[in-house]
DNA sequence: GGTGTTTTTGACCGGTTGGTAAACTTTACA
DNA sequence: TGTAAAGTTTACCAACCGGTCAAAAACACC
């Protein structure tokens, strides 16, 4: 008996498998309603199996946000690992910019669960805030200071210019559905993120390096 | 008897003056917790008087946030309102920026329930967004391709340059958690709206103004 | 102070929700 | 093929939730 999520190991195909299944309708179901908007059974639906059946792989429900979230914040650090004091800030910058701009035409779910959680208070998020999150971005924000000693970057505040990079950018995810109303059923097709690069590349080019 | 909402005129003073308590309260409840996540019981307490007290003054939950939905969505629009074609253009853009700022550092309860609403697909909100709020950026984005015809302003998209004051702004009510952890305690206080302004102003002018 | 109206409340109701118990079915493997 | 473990389901429960009701309390006006 007993093989469920607590047996930290040994893990059959089936609850590889089953599990994931649930992870996935989970993300749609938390991020359209917020976890408390979110119920077992409408994951369990979305999942295509019993409400028990869901509840015998994730203990509860807060246990598949739990599990949801965890592995949104790694996504979620991913881009901003890369940026390299060694490279031209102007390239770093608008990859950047593209790659967190693919993530939110690729991961809308993901970005809208993270963005729910954080406006809600981050009951479940603070300790990542304040750590792996702070630390990194501290890190970060030596990298734009060295540029800007090097005299190719602007000198702007560097938490604020990173803040400003991740609200445009989440922006077309987290904010899809008024994107869409405001650019009209014609403009608002999959071009709007192409289109989205071009204008932030321009904001952010001119606006902040040195030539 | 019956005295409720339902009679359009003649409200006392103490029906005027209880369903703003009320009001107040909701507005605390409903933009830390969502629709969903909001209860009724939370809303009263938070009120200081009973359950069934609330509901004498609004017929029911979803009465008390469409009541809210609707006056957040008027303030929301002020500030874009202003925006004038006869002014410079630099002007115009700090002064916006400036607006949004101060909106998303006094009223972060109101901004945190609108993009509650919107990300979680505007259930409530759908006819303004493709309504007044599209009509008013439709004139707005007018306005900014007049400037740019006149050579006063690079030329990119107008919607997308909207949309993205609309995210750095608002970043700081609706991930007000997330910047206060990142900038740590040190740097957290009520100092960032100020350093958020200066970089902000500094990013929009080099990056959109042509001199 | 009496009386009709407005306001307030405790008790309650039907529906929903997260989660459990226990029995049944399927799977893994000797 | 037998059997023990893993997986699944039906039935169920206690807590909670939005909302109602009727009666009590507070109030306005004479």
């Amino acid at each position: 008996m007993m093989a469920r999520a607590a047996k930290t190991q040994r893990r059959t195909r089936i609850q590889v498998a089953k599990e994931e299944v649930i992870l996935e309708a989970a993300l749609d179901v938390f991020s359209a309603n917020g976890f408390r908007g979110a119920t077992v059974d409408q994951i369990a639906e979305a999942a295509g199996m019993s409400k028990p059946n869901v509840l015998y792989y994730f203990r509860s429900k807060e246990a598949m946000f739990t599990a949801l979230i965890e592995s949104v914040m790694d996504i979620w650090l991913d881009p901003l690992r890369v940026f390299d004091v060694d490279k031209d800030p102007e390239a770093e910058l608008r990859s950047y910019i593209r790659r967190k701009l693919e993530m939110a035409r690729d991961f809308p779910r993901e970005s809208r669960l993270f963005a729910n959680e954080v406006i809600q208070g981050a009951p479940n998020t603070e300790a990542f805030l304040k750590g792996d999150l702070k630390d990194l971005v501290d890190e970060k924000a030596k990298v734009i200071r060295a540029w800007q000693k090097a005299g190719k970057l602007r000198k702007v505040d560097p938490y604020h210019l990173i803040f400003s990079i991740w609200a445009t950018t989440q922006h077309y995810a987290d904010f899809d559905v008024q994107v869409r109303a405001v650019l009209g059923e014609g403009l608002a097709g999959e071009g709007r993120f192409e289109d989205a690069a071009r204008y932030l590349e321009t904001l952010f080019v001119n606006g902040l390096i040195v030539r």
